[in-house]
DNA sequence: CTTTTAACACCTAGGTGTAAAATT
DNA sequence: AATTTTACACCTAGGTGTTAAAAG
């Protein structure tokens, strides 16, 4: 399914002429399985995984290749990456699996024509910069452990328009939301929802990111 | 609105690790207004008009760049490319104005990084081979004169399933949507409907077409 | 017991010809 | 009278959480 919130950011300082891919992946936080305790409300360490020698799969941004001007204009919005717990996944969408914590990375790729970029399958060795941002880690679910998440997509997301309030006026009865029955449900999960705020592995990274 | 039936192309000859793009544009067959004279069934020269000083909109199939291996391996199919009579358009669409004829023409161009081809707005001088098909010719018009393109869309696009035959047994009932009463419906014409016929500027095309 | 799968109703988003109204 | 525009019902295509069943 679709990752949801999606990640947005926004770039600064690339030559404005110059080509650019922009992709995204997504990578393991630990190599811990974790489970969601209800009654304290969080989620605790349920045994190891191993993470190693599995390359994440990239997703490019749809609009590359495309020049750093207008890469810089607009906001970068990754609201088509679907993630997937199939291992055998053959339509190129993000493997992860269940129940573990995860971080996405946006990558900025200098066009280079000593390759054939148009359809990379991994990172090149040189002409990449890498962003992530603490705010955007996340659990994976197959059904949500939590009643704000499902609130929050419910309210968020376009397509889970159906399961809002019946009532007609919205604000006025959005505490009734906090009152649906709990039941386990399907997806997967996306902790984060930032609202334009800077974080990540740089201090001066020209890469913003926002809760889509 | 889209083009339907949509230009489909097979591609032979282009070099395996190149890079190319491919896109498509429609060029006015003459500068002539046409009418439909129902009685006789064709379309009948009703009036001039100057296609002088208007550069065709370029379409660039969305999965340009690609490899020359990589295009060579799929049909090429154009059904995105959306026409329309408005003059302003600023969505990109193709601009074409109503009663006239016009024929699409294919352009294969080879990467040259000498250019950004990222998002060309008119064909390079140099590198594009073009190739357009007689067969493809079409009328474009705003309501449909004839009942046989009714049936022909009718019958082959999914989107107008809503209006095919309501008998369940597809095939017996086929004559009953000739007794459809006609009315001036809406959207463009597109004569052209051959099915892996052969033809083109050149004797010894690479680009064969077919009808979507 | 926990977690995952699959079918589903309910949405968004947008492509059809239709029919009536508006324009020329 | 011929042509174009607009609103619309009816589709395709696919993204939601729900739910019950299946799997572990």
């Amino acid at each position: 399914r679709r990752m949801f919130p999606s990640v947005r950011v926004k770039v600064k300082g690339l030559e404005p002429l110059k080509q650019y891919y922009i992709a995204i992946d997504v990578v393991p936080v630990d190599s811990k399985r974790y489970r969601y305790v209800y009654h304290s409300s969080q989620w605790m360490v349920a045994g190891n995984t191993d993470h190693s020698c599995i390359t994440p799969r990239l997703y490019i941004h749809p609009d590359s290749p495309c020049s750093g001007e207008t890469w810089m204009r607009q906001i970068i919005s990754f609201d088509r990456v679907k993630l997937t717990n199939n291992e055998m996944d053959d339509k190129g969408h993000i493997i992860l699996q269940s129940m573990h914590k995860y971080k996405p990375r946006v990558h900025v790729i200098a066009q280079d024509s000593r390759f054939d970029l148009a359809q990379i399958q991994s990172l090149p060795a040189e002409g990449v910069q890498s962003f992530s941002f603490q705010e955007t880690e996340f659990t994976t679910v197959t059904a949500y452990q939590n009643q704000q998440i499902t609130k929050l997509k419910i309210d968020r997301n376009p397509f889970a328009k159906g399961f809002r309030d019946p009532g007609r006026n919205r604000g006025v009865l959005d505490g009734l939301l906090e009152t649906y029955p709990w039941r386990p449900p399907l997806a997967l999960d996306f902790k984060a929802f930032g609202a334009d705020s800077q974080g990540g592995s740089s201090s001066s990274s020209p890469v913003t990111s926002s809760g889509g």
